[in-house]
RNA sequence: GCGGGAGUAGCUCAGUUGAUAGAGCAUUAGCCUUCCAAGCUAAGGGUCGCGGGUUUGAAUCCCGUCUCCCGCUCCA
């Protein structure tokens, strides 16, 4: 695997139908991305895979579909409008950026080390007769420092209260803060980055509610928490799985679908006692990697990261990673997120999110363990593990190339091309009588252009895992070539037989069947 | 946002010193009737990313602009 496969893996998706830039023809627009005819078909399968291994494999884990428009104070709750809106500055001469604020915190460190030196000093010079409090109230130097440290820190904090961008950069301007790459203070302007975009509901400008686009599907679970609880009359610990869109003003959004300023996830939040999350947490990791091993691309292709740095909501965190042509990368998160985003919730409301447990005698606000997984982190990943260039020698002895995504049954978009060896003699007419008895079970595809190989190789390039192809015999006995994609083997097979034979191969039971 | 690279047919690309826009593959129709792709015949398809300038004449030279890709900053 290298950057020279993932090239021809986004331009095979171009080619086959699977993924479209967004908004092509008008020069395409950043960061987003549409599924096309095959990539439609692979993405919901891969939806399917993940909806019925959590809301029918777990009988206490029940769906939601939440709306993407949320109350405001939501994302106040939750952090979100605090935490994620970074003010951003460049030095053109290192071209590195910064955050705006972080360079302005660290110019008032700076003059609070100036001060604790003389503090220091002082300290050496009087030694046990020294007054620390007295000296930080006479001494003119620390003085002369304190008072630039608050001027500073005011202007700070009122430019930040007010937004005001251009007093951010003025500050940067008049305190000398130098760039420690170039050491120059060649700055731009600074700029403002919001992770979540926004909108207004309501008729009026004036009338109108500055609402969020979501960036995370998990507040939606959240907030309807209690509905789930009571209606579903449902016992710690549970869980409820939601697949939605999110989205977020990514700064820099690339590495084709990886990274999208709009985005799908699957997440399942799952409610528990106080003081069990870390073990839900380890049965969580263990079931997430297994529902990832059970594709079959490897078990040495995936790997746990753990979290250094824990998010402020989280006790315990851990991402699922794959091996992508560029590198291990993030597919999935699985958090232990602590009580913290229902007793916001709790807080910010002011209604009662709790839970009554008849054990302990009393009500709790439950812990949360979440596993979130990127539905088309998850596309990529199978589209890489299964792409396959393979060197072969054809017929007359000569070196060929075959392409073939050598994708799980189960998730293929089409199952089974269905054609006639050649265009006449009733063979058409034969192979669509075919898909007509098959076609309510599984998606089937009709093909009479060009050769049969060449036809073959079509289907390859989509990874549809049968061909079925009608000749004279056919007519005569009502059996068929099946040919297997991957080993390229044909069998002689019943017509009669055909469904059962997809429906074993197709089943996601033979997925389920190997969860842990 | 900065730096680098790139935009010509659906795809991959050629296009000389500035003079009627090219190939292969793909597509469509016909021929062939073939069990592992690229046989034969024909056809369709392009304001050469967009705008301006220089010129008798611009895909080509100049200026501007947009978009995409790579790197940096961010990533709950």
């Amino acid at each position: 695997m290298s950057e020279d496969i993932f090239k021809k893996l986004v331009a095979h998706s171009k080619e086959y139908g699977f993924v479209f830039q967004s908004s092509e023809i008008y020069d395409g627009l950043g960061a987003v991305y549409d599924y096309g005819q095959n990539g439609v078909e692979l993405k919901n399968n891969i939806k399917k895979y993940w909806w019925d291994s959590m809301v029918m494999l777990h009988e206490n884990v029940v769906g939601l579909d939440s709306a993407i428009f949320m109350h405001p104070t939501i994302w106040k709750a939750s952090g979100h409008v605090d935490a994620f809106n970074d003010p951003l500055i460049d030095n053109k001469d290192s071209k590195k950026r910064y955050r705006a604020d972080v360079l302005i915190e660290e110019a008032l460190a700076k003059i609070e080390a100036k001060m604790e030196k003389e503090v220091e000093k002082a300290k050496k010079r009087f030694g046990d007769a020294f007054d620390e409090t007295q000296f930080r109230a006479t001494n003119p130097r620390v003085l002369a420092n304190q008072e630039k440290w608050d001027a500073l820190h005011k202007r700070f904090a009122d430019a930040l209260n007010d937004n005001n961008l251009e007093e951010l950069k003025q500050i940067i301007i008049d305190n000398d803060v130098a760039c420690p790459m170039s050491g120059t203070k060649n700055w731009t302007d600074v700029r403002q980055f919001n992770l979540m975009f926004a909108t207004e509901m309501g008729s009026t400008a004036d009338g109108a509610l500055k609402v969020f686009l979501r960036p995370e599907t998990a507040q939606g679970i959240f907030v309807n928490y209690m509905n789930v609880q009571k209606t579903g009359r449902m016992k710690l610990p549970f869980g409820i799985a939601q697949i939605g869109k999110a989205f977020r003003n990514e700064i820099v959004a690339r590495q084709f679908i990886f990274r999208m300023r709009e985005f799908e996830q699957m997440e399942m939040q799952f409610f528990v006692k106080p003081g069990t999350e870390l073990d839900w947490f380890e049965k969580w990791k263990e079931t997430r990697m297994s529902w990832h091993q059970s594709l079959g691309f490897g078990a040495e292709n995936y790997r746990f990261h753990e979290h250094e740095k824990l998010a402020h909501y989280a006790n315990a965190a851990v991402d699922v990673e794959y091996r992508f042509p560029f590198g291990f990368k993030e597919v999935e998160g699985i958090h232990s997120r602590t009580d913290f985003d229902l007793s916001q919730h709790q807080e910010y409301s002011g209604k009662k999110i709790q839970y009554y447990d008849p054990e302990e005698g009393k009500s709790y606000v439950p812990y949360v363990v979440e596993t979130s997984i990127g539905v088309d982190r998850m596309f990529l990943q199978v589209m890489a593990a299964s792409y396959c260039e393979e060197e072969m020698i054809d017929g007359k002895g000569q070196k060929d190339t075959r392409v073939v995504l050598r994708l799980p049954a189960q998730l293929a978009p089409v199952k089974m091309a269905v054609m006639p060896l050649v265009k006449k003699d009733g063979l058409p007419e034969k192979a669509r009588a075919i898909i007509d008895e098959l076609k309510f079970d599984f998606k089937c595809q009709y093909d009479e252009k060009d050769s049969i190989g060449k036809r073959y190789r079509r289907m390859d390039a989509i990874g549809t895992p049968f061909c079925v192809t009608v000749d004279h015999q056919t007519l005569e006995d009502n059996t068929v070539t099946l040919r297997h994609r991957d080993t390229m083997k044909q069998d002689r097979v019943e017509i009669s037989k055909l469904y059962g034979i997809m429906a074993e191969a197709v089943s996601m039971k033979s997925l389920f069947a190997k969860l842990k």
